[in-house]
DNA sequence: CTGTTAGCGCATTCAA
DNA sequence: TTGAATGCGCTAACAG
């Protein structure tokens, strides 16, 4: 009894029962005498005995388990997903793993297979930055393991997928920044294969276009998401024979970066050069100038992806795909205002 | 073969071999035919197998699974924290169940009994604001079950600790802030049982100590670390016959809900008031002004306490608890600089 | 209402 | 070097 935790067979033998009544009464079998049961879960309260969830999960073969893998932990848009997430499949009985793949694209593989090997019932996904090949996603498919993609997703998979309205969000910034009369707005991007890169460009793009701007390639960067490469590029925009006017950074992270380096070269912003990111961060009304941002739900877009997630599970046969797009809001703060 | 997953019997029927075979080969044993091996390993390969994580797990009654318990994900120190677990985990062969306890103390009961139930080897745990009794955690000793504290730890339990030296780190600050010239230094703390609290609490005072100053109960406050929380104490201190000259936040997060605060009111920092906060985010150096602070190694800190229950689990025998304190370093910034 | 039995997938003891 | 048998803790027929 010291060795080990208690199990139910400790409680049969304690009472002098079988272990299929000890196992009825605590999962509250109808077909229980009210005593019987009562006596059970004194004892297992006695005890301390509590559930051997892994020898459930192979009894059954589900281990009410979600396999979350995201690029990085240590991002509060993430993090708040992950939140979502976790107080859903909680409140609806389900633990969740969860795997950062540091925005590699092995690692994400690797994620993948060691959830797949813990035997999770689905995964939830957001993509790596580097991710610009499948397979991966297709051979869950063909081993018919439920998952969901969410923010950093791909399209064209038959699952259902959790994002913003990446390109309304950022024609609605880029057209903010025309109506602060810039002129000359860069981009500075993701990776270009890049889900959020892909659609918050087209965006960009809508709003140039309908002011009868046309893209300029040299004001379009791709940044890796890292510090040092977002500060070489724009060390690149700022030496344009023209530099820009304004800045509209993939997101709130790239932006601050900006911003750093902006202030470290002197600049002013608005006044020399107006910024913006994406997401809202808490931390990006604290700034100084304060940041103008899109606002991006992401504790919801978390708790939208598991509870479909978890929809699918519970219901397999008639489950249908969706692709689940969220609103967003352009916060404009000093960062833009000229 | 199409409907669940692929078990090693699947492939020794496939071969015409026992399982049990298959089971050696898949486990390197030393005592089967390359041949063999080689057949099942090819065979394993072929039909996609994955072990089933669950059944080596009931089999072998380890996980290899660790549970790790903190206050809030949405933190860029507990993020850390949980990166420098995960890292050290999946190279030492081990993987991990994150919960949040939202700093709600029943909620880091219920998330240690959920993930005891999920049989973890181990637990690394940071208490909630919450928690004052420890009744939880003796319940682990007695089942010897091994864990580790971390960061809100609880003296006087005989496992290990990791923490930094957080009176030492306050001492810096207190001396640093009178060095500026600093009289009346307020410190907006946490909850008071909380260890944090206790720990730099006691550096503050050591170092009002020293230059005969006294502590001033209307200059220290106890936040219960939400924004809200922290402007109605910031405000009582700015309402004081005499207002402090400058304020120490128990950590980043709170230092930037004071500056908010106290821009919203006009006060200049640090002309004003002078700021420090705890923790060094990355983001506390992109404020205006960029925040003096107390620099924590929170990823090394998660790969030292996974490192020593690592040990611990892989010898339980000859394991001494240890306490384990890292070093902090002062970060001087323009909020503390008159 | 309760007990007996079988089996989830795997590792391992004992035989051969 | 391999196979047969056992059991990890639990749930779910099937029988009373």
């Amino acid at each position: 009894m010291k060795k080990g935790q208690v199990t139910i067979r400790d409680i049969a033998l304690k009472l002098k029962i079988s272990i299929s009544t000890v196992s009825r009464a605590l999962r509250d079998s109808p077909e229980i005498k009210l005593e019987t049961r009562k006596k059970v879960l004194a004892m297992a309260e006695k005890l301390n005995y509590t559930p051997n969830v892994v020898a459930q999960s192979l009894r059954v073969n589900k281990t009410k388990t979600l396999g979350i893998v995201v690029p990085q932990l240590a991002s509060h848009f993430f993090a708040s997903n992950i939140s979502g997430i976790q107080d859903t499949a909680y409140s609806r009985g389900y633990n969740v793993m969860i795997c950062q793949s540091n925005e590699s694209f092995d690692q994400e593989k690797s994620d993948i297979r060691t959830l797949i090997s813990s035997r999770v019932d689905g995964l939830l996904i957001s993509l790596s930055r580097e991710t610009s090949s499948y397979e991966h996603l297709d051979n869950l498919i063909e081993r018919e393991i439920p998952f969901v993609l969410f923010d950093r997703i791909h399209e064209g998979l038959p699952v259902s997928t959790v994002t913003v309205d990446d390109s309304l969000g950022a024609y609605k910034v880029t057209k903010h920044l025309i109506g602060q009369g810039c002129r000359r707005i860069a981009f500075m991007s993701g990776p270009e294969e890049m889900y959020i890169s892909k659609k918050r460009m087209a965006g960009y793009e809508k709003a140039l276009d309908e002011y009868g701007m046309k893209v300029q390639n040299d004001l379009v960067k791709h940044s890796d998401l890292t510090e040092n490469c977002t500060q070489i590029l724009t060390q690149e925009l700022l030496d344009l024979e023209e530099m820009p006017d304004a800045i509209f950074a993939i997101n709130d992270p790239v932006a601050i970066d900006v911003m750093k380096f902006l202030k470290s070269r002197g600049l002013k912003i608005p006044a020399d050069v107006a910024l913006v990111g994406f997401t809202n961060m808490p931390i990006s009304d604290a700034l100084e100038p304060s940041l103008t941002t899109v606002d991006q739900p992401a504790y919801e877009m978390g708790k939208l992806a598991a509870n479909n997630l978890l929809d699918q599970l519970m219901n397999p046969e008639d489950f249908e795909p969706q692709a689940i797009v969220l609103d967003t809001e352009l916060i404009v703060r000093k960062s833009s205002q000229k």
